[in-house]
DNA sequence: CTACTATGAATGAACGTTCATTTATAGATT
DNA sequence: AATCTATAAATGAACGTTCATTCATAGTAG
């Protein structure tokens, strides 16, 4: 026997694996629970319901990836370690990290993206994330703005940009992961931000 | 009655309208057969499965837009029009139309590339559109860049590029339309393109 | 003993698919 | 013109399956 928290955990994670192998639409509570290793029952007992298994499990996978970008993003951290340029550098290396970009998590991203059209807490939850990304990253391009004088860089519109491309790039290495690879991802990504910041990059 | 191909599309539709209305995967034969005024067993007649008239219907919306997309990159209508600025003008007007980014079409779209990762066929239909896309959108640049001497840019890249972003600005549209306006995604698109091409676009 | 965790057979709702039947259309026959 | 016949289109009740959820039962810890 398992505390409560481990064993929500524990079925997250096979929540997981199961929405990367078989998609969302196919996964079911006797899959998740089975590759979790527990009996069918268990996952109504800790989540109520399939239903908010599946939010959890999405707030979960965005929350990790929130921690991430804070924990890079936040005042305190890009100005104790210096320059801005750093900064910028380590959201490019964390964006298109590993943990990031494996296709568990990014198949689990896409696919509730997917739904999130016509689920209205899929919605709240995806844009609320995509909101807290846009006003830290729109921060730290307003500083760098501010810092290399850049006259006629809009920093809202870079934020945008950037974090459109980096949401698009993503997409391809899931779709079409033959064409591009990561390596060449992160080449286009630092393309973007050295003709917004040249200054920064090099 | 109607002819065959005339239901047809009267299904796809349907179809497409179920999809953005209730997703993917609530997506039901009934719903898809009331809503296109019909009775249940037609769509099983005329598409033999519910699989087949999913992948019908993205074959209908991936072939919709690679016609609009080709119709403008196509080497005699690009020439013909005369300069490759136009074209550069008329791509991006396309890839931020109305008729391209309303929601109908982008949930339908991003449904499909949601489960792309979990149905092989979902994935070969969306791979091959986006390769033709690519293919493309890179010779348009390639030509662009011979034209106005741009050295040191790699057309492949700036396609790769452009292209995510687009895909990136598609999907904040579809999510978070309150945060990004259609005109203002055309602003973010045109901007890239102007520091790829300065001499192309004003 | 009490309270919590875990199991998995049972349940009923919802789903895709089938098919006997009905309806509509076009060509042939008188 | 009118009638018959053949073919295809369309219907929706019925079927078997799958699914999320429930719950009686069993196990475990304090």
């Amino acid at each position: 026997m398992r505390s409560r928290s481990e064993r929500r955990l524990q079925l997250i994670d096979a929540t997981i694996r199961c929405i990367a192998q078989h998609g969302l639409s196919a996964t079911t509570m006797q899959l998740v629970t089975r590759e979790a290793g527990l009996s069918l029952g268990i996952a109504n007992l800790h989540f109520q319901s399939k239903e908010n298994l599946l939010a959890e499990t999405l707030r979960h996978v965005t929350r990790e990836y929130n921690d991430g970008l804070l924990a890079i993003l936040t005042p305190e951290n890009s100005t104790s370690d210096g320059c801005l340029a750093d900064t910028l550098e380590r959201l490019l290396d964390f964006q298109l990290s590993h943990g990031v970009t494996q296709r568990q998590k990014m198949a689990v991203w896409f696919a509730y993206y997917g739904e999130a059209s016509a689920r209205p807490i899929y919605q709240k939850i995806c844009s609320s994330s995509d909101r807290l990304s846009m006003q830290k990253v729109e921060e730290l391009f307003a500083a760098i703005v501010n810092e290399g004088e850049y006259q006629d860089r809009d920093p809202q519109q870079l934020a945008t940009g950037y974090l459109a491309l980096i949401d698009g790039l993503w997409l391809s290495l899931l779709v079409a992961p033959r064409v591009l690879t990561k390596a060449r991802g992160k080449d286009v990504a630092r393309a973007y931000l050295q003709q917004a910041f040249p200054k920064h990059l090099n």
